[in-house]
DNA sequence: GAAACTATATATCGAACTGATATATACCGC
DNA sequence: GCGGTATATATCAGTTCGATATATAGTTTC
C-alpha cells in the first residue's frame, strides 16, 4: 500500500488537486496514521495518470501554476479495492521520542524534561485536532478510526502524564548511583538499580 | 536521527556485527518503535566507519563470510549524545490497518473480520514479546520504554477487542442502508448513519 | 510601511530507507 | 534428501523524505 493507493482513496471523496491531497495527509484524518509529502504525492499522481487510474484536467489561474484537478476513474476504484483486500502490512512506527527516552541516561534532567513536556504538548494538540475532525456524517470506518485515534492519544497521554515525575526521578537516581558506583569502583550492573523493584 | 545513529546506540551495549544489530531491530527492544533492515544497516555501518565513529575488526569464519565486528569509538559516543540532545522529530506512524478500516465500506464482512482478528493476534504476540524482554537490570530509560510499550499494546488491544463487534456491525449497517438508499433513490449522505448517534 | 510569514500551486533532486535478491554453508526436522 | 532456519555480508531497484525552486497575493508583526 503506497502513496498512490492513498491518493486514490482520497479521490473517492471527490476530485482534488495534489495540493489539496497534501492537506488530507497534513491536516485531515490521515495525518495521524499515514504521512506523505509533495515529493511522494506528485509522482504518485503522475503514475496513476499514466496507468489510467485517474484523469486530470487543468484549470488556469492568475499568478499561480495551473491547477491540475484529478478525478478517480472506475479502474482506479477497482485498483483501490484490490489493494484494500490485501492483508495490511505490519504497522510501521518510528518514534525518535522513545529512542531518546531509551537512552535517557545520556541526557541531563533539564533536557529530558523539556523533550518529555514537548512531546506531551504534541499529544494535546493531536487530541484537539482529532476532536475537531468531522465526526458525524462520515462512514462507520472513518468514525471508528477517529474513535480509535482519540482513545489512543488519550490513553497514551494519560500514561505519560501519570508517570512523568517517577520516570525523571528514576533516571536521575540511575545517574547518581552510576556516579556513586564509579567512585566506589563497583561494577555498575550490581549497583545501578536502587529503584528497579 | 537516522539508522546510523541507532546503530551507534546499539553499539553502546557492546561490540556487534551488522547481523547482530539487525537482531536488535527485529527481536530486541527497538523492534517496537524503530525498524531497520540490512539494506539500511550495512550502509550505515560503512558510513560510520568512514567517519571514524566506529572501528571494525574482521573475524574469519568457515563457510560463512567473515564476521565484521564493530566497536563504538569515543567520537561515536559523542555523535550519539549530540543527536540525542536534539528535539526528536514527530513520531512517524504508518498503519495500513487503519487505512483499511477507514475504507471498510469497500470490503465484505468476512474479509474485514479476518483483517481485524489478524491484527489483534499481532497485538497479543507483541505484548508477549515485550513481556519476554529483559525487565530487570536495565537502565531506567529502557525500563520505562518497555513499560510504555506494554501499556500501549494492552490499552489499544483492549479497545480493539471491546469495540470489535460494534464496529463490524456498524459497517454492515452502513452498507445495508447504502443499498437501501440506492433502491429508494435517496442520496446516501442523508440516510447512511443510522447508528452515528 | 517594509519585512516576514502564510497560503496557493506545481515540480524536482539528492539522500535515506525498504524489500527483495544474491551468495555460501551448516544444522535440524520430517 | 528436501525444505526451513540460522549465520553472515552485500547490493540494487524502487519508494519515500525533506529541502529547495518558482511565483504571487494576502496578512501579520515590528
Amino acid at each position: 500500500m503506497d502513496v498512490k493507493t492513498l491518493c486514490l482513496g482520497i479521490l473517492t471523496f471527490g476530485d482534488a488537486t495534489g495540493y489539496e491531497i497534501k492537506g488530507y495527509f497534513e491536516d485531515g484524518p490521515f495525518s495521524h496514521f499515514f504521512q506523505a509529502g509533495f515529493g511522494s504525492i506528485y509522482p504518485a499522481l503522475n503514475k496513476a495518470l499514466g496507468e489510467g487510474l485517474v484523469t486530470c484536467r487543468a484549470e488556469s489561474q492568475d499568478g499561480r501554476p495551473d491547477k491540475k484537478i484529478y478525478s478517480l476513474m472506475p479502474s482506479g476504484r477497482e485498483y483501490l479495492t484490490d489493494e484494500l483486500y490485501r492483508i495490511p502490512a505490519d504497522d510501521n512506527i518510528r518514534s525518535e521520542f522513545l529512542v531518546t527516552l531509551f537512552f535517557a541516561s545520556y541526557l541531563n534532567s533539564e533536557h529530558l524534561e523539556h523533550v518529555y513536556d514537548h512531546y506531551l504538548a504534541d499529544f494535546d494538540r493531536n487530541i484537539e485536532h482529532m476532536r475537531n475532525l468531522p465526526g458525524g456524517n462520515v462512514s462507520p470506518g472513518q468514525a471508528f478510526v477517529r474513535e480509535f485515534g482519540m482513545h489512543f492519544y488519550q490513553s497514551i497521554g494519560t500514561f505519560l502524564r501519570d508517570n512523568r515525575d517517577r520516570f525523571i526521578a528514576s533516571v536521575e537516581a540511575g545517574q547518581a548511583s552510576k556516579q556513586a558506583s564509579k567512585l566506589n569502583d563497583v561494577p555498575p550492573e550490581t549497583v545501578a538499580r536502587g529503584d528497579a523493584a
